[in-house]
RNA sequence: GGUCCAGUAGCUCAGUUGGUUAGAGUGCCGGCCUGUCACGCCGGAGGUCGAGGGUUCGAGCCCCUUCUGGAUCGCCA
């Protein structure tokens, strides 16, 4: 039977009860970590948010009160006041903060009784889908509660910082228009509207760059934003953004007050010394060195492409993809001869998830080079291929062959992957990277269209305004990613605020200006009436909590995640609704086609 | 939408070539225990082998379908 409060009032969290209070009389509430019976007394171990104290009864001091405590089992909610006694020499627990000490107990209140739980906090290895179901039990995890304390204080260092800096906290709608050009939106039916959506933002873009116009000079919001795409490991579709903008900036200024945030937030989380200026790359040396745009640079094992080296060979698959256009490049591991076949098959297959055919591979043994072209191509031709990765005894060469872009996707997951296998890097180094002059359009075959690449409002570079009719793909935006260890933390630009300029975009992109004007009517609108230059950047919360922490899944830094298909097990979302619910909406449901 | 992996006691797992009554650890219940801290010792209860179908004299094991979870590609301006 559990008691309410009856008076009694926590004087302190169970871990901080320390050696300095022996002899004081304390009260601490939490949850029985566990009961250890002896018979003649017994041990219950007490756990609350900060750690863990042991209390003892004794049967011959208080049958009574010891017969009370018998009955105590895992996750009941007690109440337990009494003396803080040292522990003799050998009874130390150093593994405990709390070690030296325990509480001798003369008042014992049940406060809620527990059933047997599915699991314990102290359970490993329990399943996902058991964990997430029972999410408030899982949260009782120390390990995961630390994530959420290492969190909060990141977004009081980042307001703090922000504030510091003169941005003001500005809370933008939830409920706002559908954009086009993004990701897939999440919905809301209007009951007032029948027939007519808002759209969930997937960031607040476009109200931020209104609170420029209106002047506000500098903005900042910690805010969920939505996307109805499929999750991964590090993706949610609801999702927290370290949102920016200024006012009367260009690309530098905006990097350098960022840089000095992610200083500001390595030193105040983990003590690391960030070296300012973070290094810029532009994307495509990004993609010539490393393959990809957010390459981790903690590490070389950069591409080498040997288009020229090997073209013109009896070697079909080569000459197929160089005549086509396309390329050869690869990466060598360094010692990495003595890779198994197996393994090596296991990277070939890991490469044709993107898209790759296969590879090629050069064994450089001590004597001799164990190679799949050696058919192909003689020794002195083997010998200037591997002069060009530098390779030397002991080494592997990974080739690949395709179109370029399918090359550096291929190589550079697998250059990721590589590492990874080999530990070719140091899992507390931090090595961050602004990669810039990214390419303003991107074509897209499927719609037989230019897209944005960053967003329709993003600034080309003013070198590359000419090239805006003659040879739009080439066109580079005023726009910037910082990456860290190979993780795309955060991705903005300088936008737009000349009309002309606008228009053309909007033009490239295709859309008729009755499209314009439906879609972007209400900011097209805003910019005629004065709007300041201006620029900013988001930042993905949840990823910088993941790399602070160490954690390698999101969930671990989320409190209540979806799961894999966007649903929620615990609260069983999402869910059917009543019929008049969607009667009032004007909404009829039908089955999906397949 | 595709590919791969997993699902056996409350939990974590083992289960050989398809063959007797499906096991272990932990948790749970009962008993014992004077210093534990993953306490220890003894005893006990606990199973729709994710679900459905098939092959077979016989299926936890093989085949098909399906559900759940995970990883990943596509997708994520």
């Amino acid at each position: 039977m559990s008691e309410s409060m009856l008076g009694m009032k926590r004087t302190h969290y169970c871990a901080d009860v320390n050696e300095e209070f022996i002899g004081q009389e304390v009260t601490v509430m939490g949850w029985v970590n566990h009961n250890r019976n002896f018979g003649p007394f017994l041990f219950i171990t007490l756990r609350d948010r900060t750690g863990i104290v042991q209390a003892y009864f004794n049967q011959e001091e208080n049958k009574e009160l010891f017969d009370k405590a018998s009955a105590l089992r895992g996750e009941f909610v007690v109440g337990i006041s009494g003396k803080v006694i040292a522990r003799t020499e050998k009874n130390i627990n150093p593994a405990l903060k709390t070690g030296k000490i325990e509480i001798q107990v003369n008042s014992l209140k049940i406060l809620s009784e527990a059933e047997i739980p599915p699991f314990t906090p102290s359970d490993v290895g329990v399943k996902d889908d058991l964990r997430l179901k029972y999410r408030y039990i899982d949260l009782r995890r120390a390990e995961l509660q630390k994530n959420f304390f290492v969190r909060h204080k990141m977004a009081q260092v980042v307001r703090s910082f922000l504030d510091k800096e003169g941005y003001i906290e500005v809370e933008t709608p939830v409920l706002t228009k559908s954009t086009p050009e993004g990701a897939r939106d999440y919905l809301v039916p209007s009951r007032i509207y029948p027939g007519n959506f808002y759209a969930l933002p997937q960031s607040p873009q476009l109200f931020k760059q209104l609170l420029m116009i209106s002047g506000f000079d500098r903005y900042f919001q910690i805010t969920k934003c939505f996307r109805d795409e499929d999750l991964r490991a590090d993706r949610q579709p609801e999702f927290t953004q370290i949102d920016t903008e200024l006012s009367f900036v260009d690309q530098d200024d905006i990097l350098e007050i960022n840089e000095r945030l992610y200083k500001e937030i390595f030193k105040k989380m983990l003590d690391v010394e960030i070296e300012l200026p973070i290094q810029r790359m532009p994307y495509i040396e990004a993609m010539t060195r490393y393959g990809i745009d957010k390459p981790d640079i903690r590490f070389g094992m950069e591409l080498v492409n040997i288009t020229g080296i090997v073209k013109n060979s009896e070697f079909g698959v080569f000459e197929n993809v160089i005549n086509a256009g396309g390329s050869v490049q690869g990466i060598c591991v360094k010692g990495a001869a003595s890779m198994p076949r197996k393994q090596i098959d296991s990277l070939v297959e890991f490469v044709k998830d993107y898209g790759a055919k296969g590879l090629a591979w050069i064994n450089v043994l001590e004597n001799e080079i164990k190679t799949t072209l050696s058919k192909f191509f003689d020794e002195n031709r083997l010998n200037e291929i591997l002069k060009a990765f530098g390779a030397e005894a002991g080494d592997l060469v990974l080739i690949c062959a395709d179109k370029t872009e399918t090359v550096w996707d291929s190589l550079g997951n697998l250059r990721n992957e590589i590492a990874k296998r080999l530990n070719l890097y140091n899992p507390n180094e931090y090595k961050l990277l602004w990669v810039t002059e990214f390419p303003l359009f991107e074509w897209s075959e499927e719609d037989n269209r230019f897209y944005a690449k960053h967003h329709p409002f993003t600034s080309p570079m003013d070198e590359d305004i000419d090239l805006m009719d003659s040879d739009p793909i080439n066109v580079r935006a005023k726009a910037y990613d910082l990456v860290i260890n190979g993780y795309e933390l955060g991705s903005g630009s300088i936008r737009i605020h000349q009309r002309e300029v606008q228009e053309k975009i909007f033009k490239i992109l295709g859309f008729t200006p009755e499209e314009i004007n439906e879609k972007f009517g209400f900011i097209i609108e805003a910019f005629k009436y004065g709007a300041p230059p201006h620029g900013g950047i988001a930042f993905g919360f949840d990823r910088l909590t993941m790399i602070i922490t160490g954690c390698n899944n999101i969930r671990d830094v989320v409190a209540f995640p979806k799961v894999k298909d966007a649903s929620c097990p615990m609260t069983d979302t999402p869910s059917s609704v009543d019929e008049k619910q969607l009667l009032e909406l004007g909404i009829s449901v039908c089955k999906k086609e397949n």
